[in-house]
DNA sequence: GACTCGGGGTCAGATTCTGACTTTAATTCA
DNA sequence: TGAATTAAAGTCAGAATCTGACCCCGAGTC
C-alpha cells in the first residue's frame, strides 16, 4: 500500500475507534435510547454526519461495542481453563475473574448488563441480538464445561440432567450477588461482600456436589 | 469556537508540525536544494498536493524551520544573561551552551549552518533572506552585549570601534572550531576537543582582554 | 385527531486530500 | 547557440471526508 494510502487507512481507524470510546462511555452511563447520536459526535468531536460515515445506525455503534465487549469478555473468562486444577478451584478463578471484570471494567459490565436486562425494548434487529445471545452462551456455557470436568474426574456428583440447572444457578449466583450489591449497600464494602457472599454460595453448593457426600436421593 | 471546529483546528496543526518535522529532517540531512517536495510528502505521508494546502512553497516550508529555529537558539542563547557574572564566566557559558545546542541538537544546528554557508544560491527571496540574517543578528550582538557589560564593570579593556571586530572573533572561533572539527577528527573525540580548543581560544582572548594587563599600544 | 417536540437519518455544500498534469529551469548535446 | 531532455516545482479536477440545516416519524400533549 502506497504512503498517503496507508496513513488514511489507519486514520479511518483511528475515528472510528475513537467514536467507539465516546459511545461506549455514554452507553455506559446511560443505556441505550437516552444516548442520542448527537451527543455520540459531540463527544467525538465530530458532526452527526460523520458519524453515519463509519456507522450505518446507531444500533450498529451500539451493536459493535456489546460484541466486541462479549468477546473481551468471553477471552478473559476462557483464559481460566488450562491449569491442571480440581474443578472446585477452577469455579473459585472463574467467580474471582468475573467479579474482577465487574470491579475493574465497570463501563463493559454495565452496557453488558444493560442489554441483558433490556434486551428486548432495544430494538436491535433480532439477527442482531440472536448473535449476541449466541456469544454470551458461549461464556456461559465455560461453567458447564467446569462442571462437566468436575464430573468427569470424578471429583463432582452431577447428573447429566441436571447440569443445564446447576450452570444456571451458580451464573445467577454471581449476577444476583452483583446486582444486589449494585443498588443497595455502601461502595466501600461492595468489593469484600460480594466476594464473601458469593464465596458462601460456592462453598455450599460445591459441598453439595462432591461425591464424599455420598448420600443424596432426597428429591425435590 | 464549536467543538468540530476546534477539533478541526487542532488537527491542521497539528498536520503543518508534522510536514515541518518531516522537512526539518530532510533539509537537515541534506541543505535545500536536493530535497524535493515530493519527497517531504512522501515521509509525511500526504500526496505533495496536500503540502502546497498548508505552505505556498517549498521555500515557506524552508523559512518556517529556519525562523522557528533561528529563535529558538536565540531564545536559548538569551538565558545565558541574568546571573550576576563576570563578563569571561558568561563568555564561558555562552559558548559552552553554544556548543551544547550543536552537540544536542544537531538537526537545527545544520539547517543554521547550511543556511550561514550558502544563504546566496538558496534562492530564498531577499526580503526573506533579510529577516533571517537579521534574527541570527541578534544571537550575535549578545556576545557583544557581553563584552559591553564587561567594559562597563570595569572588567574588560576593548575600545568602542573594536568592539565589534572583537564580537566577530569570537563567533568566528565558536563556529570555526566546530566545523573544522565537524568534517575532520573522530566523533568520539569530538566534543572533548572542540570544548578544549574554545576554552583555550577563550582564555588567550580574555587574558589579552582583562584591564590588569594595562600595556597595549602594539599596533597592527 | 391535530399539534408539538425530540431525535434518527439525509444531503448539498465546504474542506481536505490525491496524483496526473503543466510549467519552469537547468543541463546536455549537436 | 539553441533544441532536446529531464527533473522538480507547482496546479487542478475529482475523490474522500466532514458539516449542519433539514426531513421525517413516532411519542407524548391537549
Amino acid at each position: 500500500m502506497a504512503g498517503p494510502e496507508k496513513r488514511r487507512k489507519r486514520e479511518r481507524e483511528q475515528r472510528k475507534k475513537a467514536i467507539l470510546k465516546s459511545a461506549r462511555k455514554l452507553f455506559a452511563e446511560r443505556g441505550f435510547k437516552p444516548v442520542t447520536v448527537a451527543s455520540i459526535a459531540k463527544k467525538a468531536e465530530l458532526s452527526k454526519g460523520a458519524i453515519y460515515l463509519y456507522f450505518n445506525s446507531k444500533e450498529e455503534i451500539y451493536t459493535q461495542i456489546l460484541l466486541s465487549d462479549v468477546e473481551a469478555f468471553h477471552k478473559t473468562m476462557s483464559q481460566i481453563f488450562s491449569r491442571g486444577e480440581t474443578a472446585s478451584q477452577i469455579l473459585y478463578e472463574f467467580s474471582d475473574a468475573y467479579i474482577d471484570i465487574f470491579l475493574n471494567a465497570r463501563e463493559q459490565f454495565r452496557t453488558l448488563m444493560n442489554f441483558m436486562l433490556s434486551a428486548e425494548h432495544l430494538n436491535l434487529s433480532n439477527g442482531i441480538r440472536r448473535q449476541i445471545i449466541r456469544e454470551m452462551n458461549k461464556t456461559i456455557s465455560l461453567i458447564e464445561k467446569i462442571l462437566q470436568y468436575g464430573v468427569d474426574s470424578g471429583e463432582l456428583n452431577l447428573k447429566k440432567q441436571d447440569m443445564r440447572r446447576m450452570r444456571n444457578a451458580l451464573w445467577g449466583l454471581l449476577n444476583g450477588v452483583i446486582s444486589l450489591h449494585l443498588f443497595v449497600g455502601a461502595e466501600s464494602m461492595r468489593e469484600d461482600r460480594i466476594r464473601s457472599n458469593v464465596r458462601e454460595g460456592l462453598k455450599t453448593i460445591i459441598a453439595g456436589l462432591t461425591k464424599t457426600s455420598k448420600k443424596k436421593e432426597a428429591h425435590v
